[in-house]
DNA sequence: CTAATAGTGTCTTTAAGACAGTATAAG
DNA sequence: CTTATACTGTCTTAAAGACACTATTAG
């Protein structure tokens, strides 16, 4: 890294034993303690419509998330995040951005860290830590390898609603606020599919645990049925959209899921499959409006009102 | 942990191998690859007010933050985050709590994720990663063991202001913004201190550097001048104070900060320390009346009319 | 003409900003 | 009475919500 080196480093000012700091780097046993296994796994988001067969009607737009089949142990035939260890010269961030082009072939995208997910158990081999991205890429930019049966990668449509909620006071003044949400996974049936062309409805359950005591406050995540999900992944998933869901909110975050041009209704669509709720036109489009700018084409042959295409604005960007 | 185990998990499924799950995790070996140290750094804010010399003026609040003098190699006599390396069998949250309890003696406060940095050599001595936390303390409740001089805690008063902002088109049509920030760190002289007792004051300077091409967009951090802190901590607390600001901003996060009994006034003066600007009067407290309950006392001998004293609203939290 | 989406205008509601005015204690 | 802070009222401004109305195409 290019950080700057602070300027009164290196000297040679000597410590307990006498050592100045290169001796005691010398002398510095790196095996001295156990060390955990870190990987980077990504919760890579993308936001695709299927065919509509009516000509003028426009296509659903739904939120999907990459999910790959594993062909190992642990968790053997299960479903898990795409991602692998950081390597020891380089970052997390590079361990992601490599696990992403290797799975997806896309290589700049938008990538953010989430979450560093360490719980004792997690990985039941060995003392592994995932350090948690998410990725936003744009579904018409993205080859997935589809690969054979083992480790074949895989949009699955998503859904993750709150199923319950309940408040309950404690004895020393807090309380216990649990949220109960329902992650669903699916996987359309397909007829290309030579076998396994049934459809796949992953379930799992997640809650949210937030205490708040007297000046302690915490909030934990606790998988209640993991729906056939690997490892802790359905907790990351959960947490991951809930970010997702944020920033969409309060940046302009999802014009990283636009390809070039699009229309208004569309860049709508996209905040509306990924909020789960639908927004009001006109107030959108005043939101939307600074975000991006006006182009001279149009969309063609859609049986109604030709729409204007848009594209993102560049002078607006980084202002989040 | 007690996440439940998705049902369909050990069965007899066999690998490329023909193993089972249980026959391939003991024949697993764990040290097949080189592995980081992972670090709980703990970024932990206090607000407090210095004494006033008129009786009836109120006492200026500015934000402090935890720094531990270094008594050992690398960086020794530096300036450096309090922390500690996690454990085999804890969570990070776990070895932050720990830390925390450690170095101030408190148990149950407000704590964190922020990030885990990751950068190559940003530990000199081998591979160490940091999960940094960021750790809400009142400042009535804690004492700090100053100890000896090495490994000596102090709160520094902070500011953290930005002092330059370019934009750069770049070749492909993306572009560059970079922020620059200074970070200030300054313990006052102290009278009471035996030697040391000069004021100490290190001046940091950090860039963000986002930069958005077509569809990629990426943030990073970069230490300028170290400013006498070690490792990447100005990174890490500049990262620290941008996440409290937003959660001050957006939720009652500030709340973790005030004594049980407070006037709306000083609750203010908390906004205004970490956000480092003044605030309406009118405004805060419409914002900050929800989060609140009256209670009977009052302030008293202050010189002028009493203040009304408030605590937190039990009902509300956990709502943000 | 029909069925669909595209796009605009405007009224209402709510939140934020600005600022002035009254209240009240200790010395 | 002075010097502070405490607290309230209200006008202005800006943003969000709600909804109705007009425009335009392929078939």
């Amino acid at each position: 890294m290019k950080d700057a080196e602070p300027i009164d480093r290196d000297t040679e000012l000597r410590d307990q034993d006498g050592l100045t700091e290169k001796e005691f780097l010398g002398s510095y046993d790196a095996g001295d303690y156990e060390r955990p296994s870190v990987a980077a796994d990504m919760v890579i988001f993308t936001v695709a419509g299927e065919k509509e067969e009516n000509y003028r009607r426009l296509p659903e737009r739904s939120l999907r998330v990459l999910l790959i089949k594993r062909g190992a142990h642990p968790y053997l035939g299960h479903w898990a995040l795409p991602g692998g260890f950081v390597r020891p010269n380089e970052t997390a961030d590079q361990a992601a951005a490599r696990e992403l082009r290797e799975e997806t072939g896309v290589d700049r995208v938008y990538l953010e860290q989430l979450h560093t997910f360490s719980d004792v158990g997690r990985d039941p081999r060995t003392w592994v830590m995932s350090c948690a991205y998410m990725a936003l890429v744009d579904s018409q930019e993205m080859s997935v390898q589809s690969g054979d049966d083992a480790d074949r990668a895989e949009w699955f449509g998503l859904t993750y609603r709150m199923v319950g909620e309940s408040r309950n006071l404690l004895d020393e003044g807090g309380m216990l606020h649990v949220r109960r949400y329902e992650l669903k996974l699916n996987l359309a049936a397909r007829a290309d599919n030579n076998e396994a062309a049934d459809g796949i409805e992953l379930n799992a359950i997640i809650e949210q645990r937030c205490t708040r005591t007297n000046r302690a406050s915490s909030e934990e995540y606790r998988i209640v049925e993991g729906g056939g999900l690997a490892f802790d992944h359905a907790k990351i998933i959960a947490m991951a959209i809930e970010r997702l869901r944020s920033q969409v909110e309060k940046t302009d975050l999802a014009l990283h899921l636009m390809p070039e041009f699009f229309t208004l209704t569309e860049f709508q669509q996209v905040y509306e499959a990924i909020l789960d709720r639908e927004l009001l036109k006109a107030a959108f489009r005043r939101k939307a409006e600074p975000l991006v700018e006006k182009t001279d084409r149009y969309t063609e042959n859609a049986g109604h009102r030709p729409s204007r295409l848009y594209r993102r604005r560049r002078e607006e960007w980084g202002d989040y």
